[in-house]
DNA sequence: ATTATACAGTTGTATATACAAGCTGTCAAT
DNA sequence: ATTGACAGCTTGTATATACAACTGTATAAT
């Protein structure tokens, strides 16, 4: 059974993650078993406490472990509802270095009514930016962008939003400081005839729907739009329970 | 500026994880602001500097804040692709109190062939239990699952799987110690006339299709399935950026 | 037999200390 | 003007210590 090396340049809690990590994935520990306690770790590793309790924190995060007080640490059983699937697999599609194009095809003054006004929690009439965005990826369309810009020259404007190719900000993941928060959701949906022919696409082809909701830091809208994005195009996928790293680059 | 309250029963740490959150909800911290250094938390807060870091250390595993070495702590911005969805949407669906069935359609054996040999790894004609179940919610169906099961005596089956109502284990969230891992997969998808037929849905409804494949704890594939769900059924929502708990019982 | 009590072992919180590693500006030497 | 060394700041790692809170078991008193 390995220990750590004081010797190796990677810290001491961070090999003990590991070997941990190691030991629930190979199945030497398994659900349900309990972790040597705290005290018997730090004398087989020969390191201190601290040190053990850092490393085990870092499992109970990563929900591989949970610890009760009083009677010890153990290993978690494989829990279906803990998945999560991220954006990054949409993000490898779009910051590729596949030739991202945007083409605008529609920009104009609207002015609020109906859904947008509940949305947006703004007065009817208000003035809103409204786009229509294709996203080509080596000339060919992967996504249908639509969005609703609040307009009002009191407030600053999203910068990156009112770039040419625009949608750069959010693409190129540097993280937007003129936006506090947002919420997202994501729906199944059906292409509609417009989106189709859009998108290159059959028609009632099977299609995500990613909708998004941005806020200012005075938690006011500032945007509300929808991305459409054929299944063929896209396809979230995770890994959940005890693993390698090298599952993940699947 | 709140400090912390040593007399509160709140842990110290956990007290200045809640003010830091606080400030950057509230903008009084911007995303790009660096924050206060340790030592002057230490000072202000009265507290050592090892609670300071433990609490920091909490906002950076939440994507808060990031640490610089030899420059200090800043609040990041806003992340569009740190967004995540979990299945605890799914698990609302289904570990509700309304009244949850599963209505099993088959039940039969089958000769791996063609698909399911590659996907589980198996030779062809192995046999394999296919099962085919309705999930319905308050007699009304909500999803439709397929599911490929080995059938080998010398390999413990899982147990909740063979149950007349099955799929228990899974959707009551205790997890299963008979399985190490599992690979999800989340698509977007037009109802079949099959389908869409069970589920009492128009045909070509869009809908979510969620494949699984679970693995034993010796790596050998033992499960391999999809839930259909149509898309009025679910929607994945989540927020990314800085907000009050409040906003995610949403 | 039942109920308290005490004890040993566990994780949880908090502190004080020391040094390593990284960044930035200052100041001196060139 | 450029370079180099250094001081002073930051976060990162690691240890030793103390006590609190909780759990289970064994023991003693009833």
């Amino acid at each position: 059974m390995r220990k750590v090396d004081s010797n190796s340049y990677e810290p001491s809690y961070s090999q003990v993650v590991r070997i941990l990590q190691e030991q629930i994935a190979v199945g030497k520990l398994r659900p349900g078993d309990r972790l040597p306690s705290e005290s018997q770790l730090c004398a087989y590793h020969g390191v201190s406490r601290m040190t053990i309790r850092r490393a085990i924190n870092i499992l109970v995060e990563q929900g591989a472990v949970i610890t009760r007080q009083g009677q010890g640490t153990f290993v978690k059983p494989m829990q279906f509802w803990a998945a999560t699937f991220g954006l990054g697999q949409l993000q490898n599609l779009l910051s590729d270095e596949s030739g991202i194009r945007i083409r605008i095809l529609e920009a104009s003054i609207k002015l609020a009514e109906g859904r947008v006004t509940r949305k947006m929690a703004i007065k009817r009439s208000q003035r809103l930016l409204f786009m229509r965005r294709l996203i080509l990826s080596r000339d060919k369309p992967i996504m249908y962008h639509r969005e609703y810009l609040v307009y009002d020259p009191s407030r600053p404007i999203v910068e990156s939003e009112l770039e040419v190719t625009s949608l750069r900000g959010l693409l190129e993941g540097t993280g937007n400081s003129f936006i506090k928060r947002s919420v997202l959701s994501i729906e199944a949906t059906v292409l509609k005839d417009e989106e189709a022919q859009l998108l290159q696409a059959p028609a009632a082809t099977a299609a995500f729907n990613l909708e998004h909701l941005f806020y200012d830091f005075e938690d006011r809208p500032v945007s509300w739009g929808w991305f459409i994005c054929p299944a063929a195009n896209l396809r979230f996928t995770t890994i959940v329970g005890a693993h390698n790293k090298e599952l993940l680059n699947v």
